[in-house]
DNA sequence: TCAATTATGGCATCGAGTGCCAAAATGCAA
DNA sequence: TTGCATTTTGGCACTCGATGCCATAATTGA
């Protein structure tokens, strides 16, 4: 497959150093108080472009999360008939994520992006994110292994549970991997029958 | 204690009854979709009034969480001394809260602005909800019986799982109480240990 | 050279949210 | 009654995120 000539005018903006420069500027000055327009001028593209690029303010951060995104389809996919708990839910989907989380390189830049989550929480509200969910809760659907307990809740409260996890070992979870926070934080959830 | 004869000009504005009629307007016509502007019309008041009595579009939605913020502040200092597990800060704080929600006056009303929620997950960057967590967070801080689980990570965490299962409920659980799906939900999500 | 295509940037506009300030409506003191 | 302090109200202007429209630039293909 060659590089395919393309059509029209040629892309002269790289959204990844963008994407990177943004970063840059929310780490120092704080998300809320960096402007778009800052933004634009410190990437050297007009304001629109950069709208343009990332549709929204979270998208500079959430940059990448597309990538999960698909890896998580491919997975809900090759999971079509397999059978599962909602252990192996998290074990398939969520596990391999957080490793790639805990891989010495990605580390440090996985916990800027979490940080600023924290920090603006407002974050969260975003379609892939969303779509991660459903996947979730469309690979859970078919099997009644989890009790009568809807998979679509499940699987809602299964992320929601996990980036709060996530959230915290962000900002202080200096000592521990994310995957042994995740882990704990959801094992010590379970209401204990004690009325 | 007599009414105490206020000083400047009495109040005008009824921050109950625009809180009612904001929430009418979002039902009707979508959250995003009424604006500010149409809200302090329909309510007879200037726009800025009307964001002086509720700071952010999302205030007119979580009008009434301070009276339960005060209520989970009154458990926590009650709770100051008390053996706790986790399943006890869920009895203790959580489903007190439920229960008032599956009364039938009230769930209506709940499902209602749990529904906004949900279609708006932006409205979960809310001060006060930070604020139950930090309470629940520093009533276990004292104990370490939830194990080497940092009380402040499962606080969170257990805040996020148990508004996103009841925001699910919101939405679908038609058949079943709030209490009965939040604890279904958060049953499910322990890995049970087989790597 | 000309048309189709795609990226860019400028401009106007909308809506949330904030700061500033003048006017209105009360209680209280002189 | 007059004047003062106090509190609410509302108008105005402004910032910032986000969107729509349109002209222009840069490329490929005919």
């Amino acid at each position: 497959m060659q590089p395919a000539a393309k059509r029209g005018r040629p892309q002269e903006a790289d959204p990844r150093q963008i994407a990177r420069i943004a970063l840059g500027l929310f780490e120092r000055h704080g998300f809320d108080r960096v402007t778009m327009g800052e933004i634009a001028e410190a990437a050297s593209v007009s304001r629109r472009t950069l709208f343009r690029l990332f549709p929204s303010k979270s998208d500079l951060v959430w940059d990448g999360l597309d990538a999960v995104r698909d890896v998580v389809r491919q997975r809900a996919a090759a999971l079509a008939g397999a059978e599962l708990r909602v252990a192996g839910v998290l074990r398939e989907f969520a596990e391999p994520f957080l490793r790639l989380l805990d891989a010495p390189e990605a580390a440090e830049l996985a916990r800027k992006r979490l940080r600023l989550l924290a920090a603006a929480p407002a974050l969260l509200n975003h379609p892939p994110l969303r779509e991660i969910e459903a996947l979730i809760a469309t690979t859970m659907a078919g099997r009644t292994s989890s009790g009568d307990t809807p998979p679509p809740l499940v699987a809602r409260t299964l992320v929601a549970a996990t980036f709060a996890a996530l959230m915290w070992w962000a900002e202080h979870g200096e000592g521990m991997s994310a995957l042994a926070a995740t882990r704990a934080a959801l094992g010590a959830l379970a209401p204990t029958d004690e009325t």
